[in-house]
DNA sequence: TATCTATATTGATAATTGTCAATATATGAA
DNA sequence: TTCATATATTGACAATTATCAATATAGATA
């Protein structure tokens, strides 16, 4: 495979002003945009509310469509991923959103479009 | 399952401030970002230069530690969704960013973080 | 024409993921 | 303590996906 003489060689990336990804960096950056690339889940982020309110698990599982297992599951990826927070209450279990979370991951989806200046 | 008494149900979603995303929107906004959600794929975003500029396809492969049919499929999967644009050149095929739908694909991710005001 | 090369497609396989049924845990109430 | 209920965990399975080897396609050149 040769080079192409019109192209953009990664030699000439940096000074083009585009940068590779650091490996690390990649790999954290798909873990949380895999977190968030699931219809239900972007639909239980829309219905639960930032601090201070919160919303009940049980809410969640009746506007959902699916068992209460898998939005249990669902709502720990979110949370582990940072995205939502828990607090329980008795039996319940409330979430709320972390919306730093989410516009620090979408802050950094918007920097791949200025990797060049 | 009852409802909690200090929750936000559904039917107070809306005066909340919040409000269910509708499923097809969830469902486009999710394949995008499963589109994006994989590190090999976001190192080809960082790499892939905005137009008036494009890498060839060769130097993308030699940059990625993986086989040829595997980049083309990367690549493939990003063309799919409108993050690249492909331009055929003799032999060699170069692909530039498409910025405006990375820019869009975050800002849409960020109105999850304004479902309430 | 025949051949070489860059990229894409196909087919197969292993790994990951979304889902549910069954079960476990924990809390409140009787 | 016993029971009922809200949520989490486990285990299994089906669907999806990332990957590569092999092959196909298409353009350039001899």
């Amino acid at each position: 495979m040769e080079k192409s003489p019109v192209t953009v060689p990664a030699e000439a990336c940096v000074s083009a002003g585009c940068r590779a990804l650091p490996n690390q960096v990649a790999q954290e950056q798909a873990k949380l945009l895999k977190a968030l690339a699931d219809p239900n889940r972007l639909l239980l982020l829309s219905l639960i509310p930032p601090p201070p309110q919160t919303i009940c698990v049980c809410d969640l599982t009746g506007a959902l469509e699916l068992s209460q297992p898998t939005v249990s599951h669902h709502l720990k990826v979110l949370s582990d991923n940072g995205f939502i927070s828990r607090q329980k209450k008795g039996t319940w279990v409330h979430y709320s959103l972390v919306e730093e979370k989410l516009k620090k991951t979408s802050v950094q989806l918007s920097k791949l479009a200025e990797s060049t200046s």
